[in-house]
DNA sequence: ATCCCGAGGG
DNA sequence: CCCTCTGGAT
């Protein structure tokens, strides 16, 4: 099958039964997602959810977060991966934005990756969710579902590679909501381990159906 | 043993 | 390019 007609059944699939899809990160503002997608990175958004309430109620902004010491924000989030990293990230990330940015979170791709802790994959994922943008962020899923639904080549070995084959087939106005379908997709039927290929929709069209 | 919405450093 | 960080679920 033609990429061309495997991004449009995918597209015309994932349209009609997710007409909507979001992030399953909690969040009310997009400081709190910034500071969720930091978390998230290899780690269950199910787990993050069970932290955050309890860290955005203690540091509702940049401000207060800047303020905070290391050991006080890895107690808040000491179950989740890589603790001592991401603690160390999320006050030096306060800390930027309130020395850099005034307070504000930055809209710029590179602005975004300026702050501590944010890479290619997290400064996407905010100007995707909070402006809409049409930018693809490449996580695990992604990547994975991506190669598996012959919507990248093999030849894509990284990350940004996918994200560019990607953003060259699906028009711009899906991009955003692809980016959550092909995490879906991921999550809950194209699984790392034991893909849930007897339940796929797409199974038809797939490079790599397991028994 | 493998995986989960990765990033930083060598 | 490689390696390390690192806890919880399956």
């Amino acid at each position: 099958m033609l990429k061309k007609e495997r991004f449009r059944r995918f597209i015309e699939y994932f349209t009609e039964h997710y007409p909507e899809p979001q992030t399953e990160l909690n969040f009310s503002n997009p400081f709190e997602l910034l500071t969720a997608v930091i978390l998230s990175a290899q780690c269950t958004d199910k787990r993050i959810n069970q932290i955050t309430p309890a860290l955005f109620a203690r540091f509702a902004e940049p401000e207060s977060l800047a303020a905070a010491s290391v050991d006080e924000v890895f107690s808040y989030i000491r179950s989740v991966s890589y603790p001592n990293n991401k603690a160390k990230h999320l006050v030096g990330m306060a800390k930027a934005i309130m020395e850099r940015f005034g307070g504000e979170i930055p809209t710029t791709l590179a602005d975004l990756q300026s702050l501590p802790g944010v890479g290619r994959k997290t400064a996407h994922v905010i100007l995707s969710v909070v402006y809409n943008e049409p930018t693809m962020a490449v996580d695990t899923h992604v990547f994975r579902v991506s190669h598996r639904l012959g919507l990248a080549p093999l030849t894509a070995t990284t990350p940004l590679a996918v994200e560019k084959s990607l953003m060259a087939y699906i028009p711009k106005v899906h991009v955003p909501k692809a980016h959550h379908w092909l995490i879906l997709h991921g999550r809950y039927i194209c699984l790392a381990r034991s893909p849930k290929c007897s339940i796929c929709p797409l199974l038809d069209f797939c490079k790599y159906p397991q028994s």
